[in-house]
DNA sequence: CAAATAGTGTCTCTAAGACAATATCAC
DNA sequence: GTGATATTGTCTTAGAGACACTATTTG
């Protein structure tokens, strides 16, 4: 480091991979009924080899003059059309096997978008891109299995948590169902934090447009958790974190609920 | 990303930096007293420019075929000789003018060793390493002091936290203390992931040794969030986390303790 | 009225924090 | 015994979860 030239050493390509999170809505069987969220992240048809016609996340390579976030963000846009409302990083991949076009390493990122943006798909290098529906489960043998599915597609990779003896716990592919690259790690390492997130209501507020009832508020935290809780204590929980409006919701059939804001 | 060819896009370098901590113990006034912990990290002299004489935290390019942790642990292992029990990223740092030398971003980790291990200080690129004492605190305008002491040696740096949009807070360096590059920041990153995890128990055990008394380890999380805590209580909140031994301390002039070991 | 969601009140249980009291060793 | 730390017990309070109940709207 004392002399050190940056022509010295060889140097990777950086990328950076964002799972991009949002709610699908799901119409509701009976009138009466409010429609519930499902958790949907966005893959991208790759055009191109190696892994041509499978599913990837968005990303891209990181250019001069930028900070990786920013590359994140640039990419999201190009995707989606819409600026997220939160962008975490979930560390590094960086397998030296993990891209067979060569050394390339990728800061990985989860962003959350509201359901009500618009999501435009567009974007030169992506063939196709479309939100998939989420579900992620340990099964019996402590194994986690990731179901994605788009209409007919489904996409269902397998995966164990590797606890290294440094107390960083990663996900190591058994079968990348059909994902390219480490993506089917990288989705799973970002569901966790997601859940992570949720338990203190730290994401949900972004799924969501400026104005909502308790009951959405409750249903994010429900599809991301993938539990139920009583709304009565839900309510209480976070009432500290919201403020009321004077406004309500009109033409449910049933009681209208106050509109809040986060606080 | 269609017909991508790493020569096409330019690349940076990519380099790993530690926060290395441990405890460095105090000894008692009186004989009858225990010594207590005070927290510590490893900075470098610099040898080279730029920064020429300044601290700097351990850290190196990462090299190919080798993942980004296997760079950090190397680089520890070549400044203290010591295989470190944690090693957790606390993110990338990729600003494109945090170092006069050209595109250079790094991923930062803290990582934690035992107060009984071995550290000798070696390493050709290093002019000389040293164990820095650490005192962070916000004061009253909000802003934190990051205060590094060694002897006679004293950096202190100044940092504000910046709440982007993104739910992401990042610390801005408003003066850093004499500290190279952007490591001002990037210790102030380390310390509030390290002050996070020692809440809920997560590090502390990893600056202990295998055996340990219960007092130990409150000193340990007592030293790291600069707070004291009722022993009756600590002791019922790790419980758990903790199995006996039917070894006991010797020779303190007081009731001996009995050891115990990380569950 | 029926169906469905909105919203409130309260009981229990657990965990955290404060504090008091007792135990044991080296000198 | 004295000074220090070790260890256990208990009181109070805050919060989580479970459950029961009331309120309001549309068809």
């Amino acid at each position: 480091m004392k002399n050190y030239s940056t022509d010295d050493y060889p140097r990777p390509s950086v990328t950076a991979d964002i799972v991009v999170f949002k709610l699908r809505s799901k119409k509701p069987d009976n009138f009466r009924k409010d429609s519930h969220g499902v958790l949907s992240l966005l893959l991208i048809r790759r055009g191109g080899h190696p892994y041509k016609d499978c599913w990837a996340l968005p990303g891209g390579f990181l250019s001069p003059g930028e900070t990786i976030e920013d590359c994140a963000l640039r990419e999201i846009r190009e995707e989606t059309s819409v600026i997220p409302a939160s962008l975490m990083s979930i560390g590094m991949f960086s397998e030296p096997e993990r891209d067979p076009r060569g050394w390339i390493i990728s800061n990985a990122f989860v962003s959350v978008i509201g359901s009500t943006e618009e999501t435009q798909q567009s974007g030169d290098d992506a063939a196709d891109a479309q939100w998939f529906d989420v579900s992620f489960e340990q099964n019996d043998e402590g194994s986690y299995l990731l179901r994605l599915s788009h209409n007919d597609i489904v996409l269902r990779a397998e995966l164990s948590e590797e606890k290294s003896r440094f107390g960083v716990s990663a996900f190591v592919i058994r079968d990348s169902g059909g994902l390219a690259f480490d993506h089917a790690a990288i989705i799973a390492t970002a569901l966790t934090a997601l859940r992570n997130g949720a338990k203190d209501f730290e994401f949900i507020f972004d799924f969501l447009p400026e104005k909502f009832t308790l009951t959405e508020l409750q249903n994010v935290q429900e599809a991301i958790m993938n539990i139920s809780v009583l709304s009565a204590n839900f309510r209480r929980k976070v009432s500290g974190l919201v403020t009321e409006t004077d406004e309500y919701t009109e033409g449910a059939g049933h009681r209208p609920a106050k509109l809040y804001r986060r606080k």
